[in-house]
DNA sequence: GTGAAAGCGCTAACAG
DNA sequence: CTGTTAGCGCTTTCAC
């Protein structure tokens, strides 16, 4: 900085001004300063600027490298920060690379708040960090009052899977859950209430899936096993679902024409042209705008809110009309 | 870091002295004061800290979040980086966030260097870039004396496709290329050289394609249109070569019994199950970590190098050997 | 527009 | 082990 305010013939400060678009400057000398400096390739350090600023104007983001949809997510928190003049740290969740070291490398960069996607934690780590610093944990249900969440509304959309199933003609519906996965309860508990309000509820069937593949995969290798096996089923997420059809196929039944599959969070694996999976989407816009509003609100003051954005049913073509044989 | 020590009872400096690790506290102390400061929840501001040393060991990594292979990236540059005591900072390409602006944001955290996935600017940017930070591009071939490069070795990558479907009997092997992408050129020469060398010149075919979905798909579209069909197919990428089993899939071609297909890159779009794709893996792990090695090299002051790793072939399911119908 | 002075949170060097 | 002094690159305030 002194070496462009040098090389201009003016005062450091005049160069600070300069750079930040602070009142006090000539619209020329403005100019001639950008100039120089952009010859020089001089820009402000970021940090020096926000440790003397005390206010970072910073967002910590965990996200998970593996996950389609969570990169969806990033994308849109971006755009919301950004329209709010706030910068984005990212730190990423990785196999080899755990939530809570993720965590560290974040908070150590001295952010205003935290966002975790998909939080792995406990609700005692994530109370514990929400002692230090606002958290909001998206796409994961959390009841708690220090910590602020943002996620979809499960309730809806797991109604919405069950609802376009049944009206495609399908009776015999069952449901792959997520195991210990965040969500499970609800989706599960949705399940149940939407078969039974369909009078369907003979049929429900619960299995314990997971997050993967070969989750999916296993748990439908069972259900084919049975004496009355479904004729849809509806997996915890896309990429179990993945699994599910995979099964399917090498169990030589036909996606949709014998079995129909579902899967959840409209993530890119969805929209794969072999997979073209009928999906309930989570709307990562709103999601992702949602968590950026929260959290400025807490760095605000303002109390841990719950967000709940609604679903959509995103019809491809995993599904359709049930057709006995 | 003064409330610690005014808590402790004890210098500003030694507190600092105990956060670092250095040496000039007694066990005892050290432990009491960690103990302290974590209960305060304290812990160092790693900016400030970068700041007054001057030396940052922050390397910054540009990275596509929609690139499956990115991810695998990003995780492999996270080891090498740590195993090097150095930190990193993500900033995300998205199709709502332009490499320009991604580069922009991390130049200004002041990173000692930067390391560009699959660089999308142009050479002269590349190289005024350079002039200011040393730059390491991954995954696209660039002859410059002063931007590193890491890639694999797209020549030999080629070369043990056209050799595996040779092996399985296809002599009518066409290649969809990448159209404008990095690495088009090279891949096209050595799929034609190597249909040389094994006597198939006359079946050579090479059609322009892309990176994306739609451009495999259309690409194929073409070919099976000609009067002599291919029986064998190596895309330029996976994403393209998704594109170009569902197109078979929809012209009534079983994959891989009446066509196989491969693809290039080992992303995790190649191990879907649906998928399963035959495809040449560029090793993550070596370019991960040798991205990692030019930076630092960069940074210490030695010249730009060239690092060129060994492909390997994974066959998987989509090709199969050749039969006449 | 300039110049001086202070401070963000930390490290570093040195005398005690 | 402590205390002092200085400084990283920047912003902020205030008098001129």
């Amino acid at each position: 900085m002194s070496d462009v305010a040098q090389a201009a013939g003016v005062s450091r400060q005049l160069v600070s001004v300069v750079m930040r678009g602070a009142p006090g400057a000539s619209k020329e000398t403005r100019e001639r300063i950008q100039r120089i400096a952009d010859e020089m390739g001089y820009f402000p350090d970021e940090h020096a600027r926000k440790l003397r600023q005390s206010s970072s104007r910073l967002l910590g983001i965990v996200f998970q490298l593996q996950q389609p949809f969570h990169g969806d997510l990033v994308e849109q928190i971006y755009i919301a920060a950004a329209r709010l003049h706030y910068d984005v740290t990212l730190s990423a969740v990785a196999p080899s690379r755990p939530e809570s070291v993720a965590v560290g490398s974040v908070l150590q960069e001295r952010c205003e708040a935290l966002v975790v996607l998909g939080a792995r934690a406990g609700v005692s780590d994530l109370h514990r960090l929400a002692e230090r610093i606002p958290v909001v944990v998206v796409a994961r249900r959390l009841a708690s009052r220090s910590v602020a969440t943002v996620r979809g509304d499960d309730e809806a959309g797991m109604r919405l899977a069950v609802e376009h199933l049944a009206e495609l003609g399908h009776e015999r519906i069952a449901h792959i859950d997520g195991a210990h996965a965040a969500g499970t309860t609800d989706r599960r508990n949705s399940y149940l209430q939407s078969m039974r309000r369909l009078g369907l509820e003979a049929h429900a069937t619960v299995i314990s899936g997971g997050l993967r593949e070969a989750d999916g995969a296993r748990a439908l290798d069972d259900l084919l096993d049975r004496p009355v096996p479904p004729t849809a089923v509806i997996a915890f997420n896309d990429r179990c679902a993945t699994g599910v059809m995979d099964m399917a196929v090498r169990r030589g039944y036909r996606v949709p024409d014998d079995l129909s599959v579902m899967g959840y969070d409209d993530s890119r694996l969805a929209r794969i042209p072999q997979v073209q999976m009928t999906t309930v989407s989570q709307n990562a816009q709103q999601l992702g705008s949602a968590a950026v509003d929260v959290a400025l609100e807490q760095i605000a003051g303002a109390a841990p809110r719950h967000v709940v954005v609604a679903p959509q049913l995103v019809v491809r073509e995993s599904t359709g009309k049930f057709r006995s044989e």
